[in-house]
DNA sequence: CGGGTTTGACCTGCGC
DNA sequence: GCGCAGGTCAAACCCG
């Protein structure tokens, strides 16, 4: 039986068929119908039905040619048939191929899925058998937030003329940035690997000994002389309440931000009772709102007391000679060893009430050397709430450890040259991480310029996570 | 009238 | 359990 126009027809009805998605089946049928009524047999259910119709119909072609050379024009039409034929079969092999490859992907993401699950619930396991409850959870997601605005605060402070979206760059800095970047993109194709690193990566605060709970009671206070009831900070608080403080006939204000509705943040202000031109400012919890760029510096440093003083691992990290664990934490005193008052820095804290404290009221210390680092008694405070005032005085010295004069001319220079609240409270804070990360470079007689100072001081921000 | 301040009452935690 | 002190609430008040 030699190949006709139906034939050709039908060849060109399947190129359509599978060169479609497949799934018409009823054209298929039809055209099988057409060629078992055609060929009064029945292969052809597949391409190998086809390819053997085409050797068949080849061989006639040569007993054609033999007996009916006139017939050129209908061998070219019966090649073409044959060639559409060929590519059919190699067409129908292909597709059953993709269609096998198809099924085995769909298996791999299957497994992949599930590894994926396994995976997300053994980190998850781990994270519970290490917490106690939930709420280090919310702590942990909203560090992240939080330390992305405290490195970009302190960024901003000590590059001052470099755009944000420059400033996270190098070092441990970068990473963070990096990660925060990444967490925030993550989707179900990430590599379930890289998803873990990233995980464990992330700085977290020991269950054991930072609660939220906590979180709220870590305190910065300022004091600074001022003869206006408030100092001028960047965000905008309301007046909730007033007391009289024991000790202090001067009456305690209790202030909360209102720039945002469900912001935690509030401050307490009160006149030092010993020397009522000082206002003494505590400042108590976290933003959760976007911060105009007067009030960043303020934010980052109350997050970066937070840190500092709940993160134990941080700080004995960064010099154990000079920081005690948060467990056993003894407030330390950064003051002047020729005057009995602070001069610009005191750290100190009590196991329930950490507070950091920066004192600017006294701009006549005459040399950073003058600086010495003093730890106070451990029972100088109470449990409770210090008032900054009652706090200060009376602290004895039990070392006498020299702070890097390098740390101090920079946190000198930077306050003198800007005049600015915020940009003086962070050079001070810089100036604390500062020196506690580089005694040794002192101790090895380095000189560090202010430059490198400065930018040690982003570096080290990093390394305590802030 | 809306937002901020004042102020007495109330709540909470701690020490005795 | 009681008292104290710090901290917060909320109604009344003030002000622009």
């Amino acid at each position: 039986m030699e190949l006709t126009g139906k034939d050709e027809k039908r060849v060109f009805k399947e190129m359509d068929f599978f060169s479609s998605s497949g799934s018409d089946d009823s054209s298929r049928i039809e055209v099988k119908g057409e060629i078992s009524e055609d060929r009064q047999s029945n292969e052809v259910d597949t391409g190998l039905n086809l390819l053997t119709a085409n050797t068949h119909a080849s061989e006639r072609y040569k007993e054609d040619d033999k007996d009916v050379p006139t017939k050129d024009l209908e061998m070219d039409k019966r090649s073409t048939s044959n060639q559409f034929i060929a590519l059919k079969v190699e067409l129908a092999l292909v597709n059953s191929e993709n269609n096998r490859l198809r099924s085995m992907l769909e298996q791999v993401k299957h497994k992949l899925y599930e590894v994926q699950h396994h995976i997300m619930a053994v980190v998850q396991h781990q994270q519970n058998s290490k917490a106690t409850n939930q709420q280090v959870h919310k702590v942990v997601e909203t560090e992240s937030e939080e330390r992305k605005q405290q490195i970009l605060g302190i960024k901003q402070l000590m590059n001052p003329g470099r755009p944000v979206d420059q400033m996270v760059s190098g070092s441990s800095l970068e990473q963070n940035g990096r990660f925060l970047k990444e967490n925030n993109q993550q989707d179900e194709d990430d590599n379930v690997q890289h998803w873990i690193a990233n995980y464990n990566k992330v700085p977290r605060l020991d269950s054991s000994s930072a609660t939220e709970a906590t979180m709220k009671k870590v305190r910065v206070s300022v004091r600074a002389r001022s003869e206006t009831p408030l100092i001028s900070d960047g965000c905008q608080w309301r007046k909730y309440g007033q007391k009289m403080a024991k000790g202090n006939p001067c009456p305690r204000a209790y202030y909360r931000c209102t720039m945002d509705v469900g912001c935690l943040v509030r401050k307490q202000v009160q006149r030092c009772a010993e020397d009522r031109s000082i206002l003494v400012t505590t400042y108590e919890g976290k933003h959760n709102h976007p911060l105009p760029p007067a009030a960043i510096a303020m934010a980052s440093t109350t997050s970066a007391a937070a840190t500092m003083s709940l993160s134990g691992s941080s700080m004995s990290s960064l010099n154990d000679n000079l920081m005690t664990p948060l467990d056993t934490f003894a407030p330390t005193i950064f003051h002047s060893s020729s005057s009995s008052s602070p001069n610009v820095v005191t750290l100190s804290a009590s196991v329930l009430f950490p507070t950091i404290t920066l004192d600017l009221t006294n701009p006549s210390f005459k040399s950073p050397q003058d600086f010495q680092l003093l730890q106070n008694q451990p029972h100088s405070f109470s449990s409770r709430a210090q008032p900054i005032n009652q706090m200060l005085p009376s602290q004895s010295k039990v070392s006498n450890m020299q702070i890097p004069k390098e740390f101090m001319d920079a946190a000198v220079t930077a306050i003198t040259k800007d005049p600015s609240f915020s940009s003086a409270l962070m050079v001070a804070i810089a100036s604390i991480v500062g020196n506690n990360a580089h005694t040794s470079n002192v101790n090895n007689n380095n000189n560090v310029s202010s430059d490198e100072f400065a930018r040690n001081m982003s570096e080290r921000s990093s390394m305590m996570n802030i």
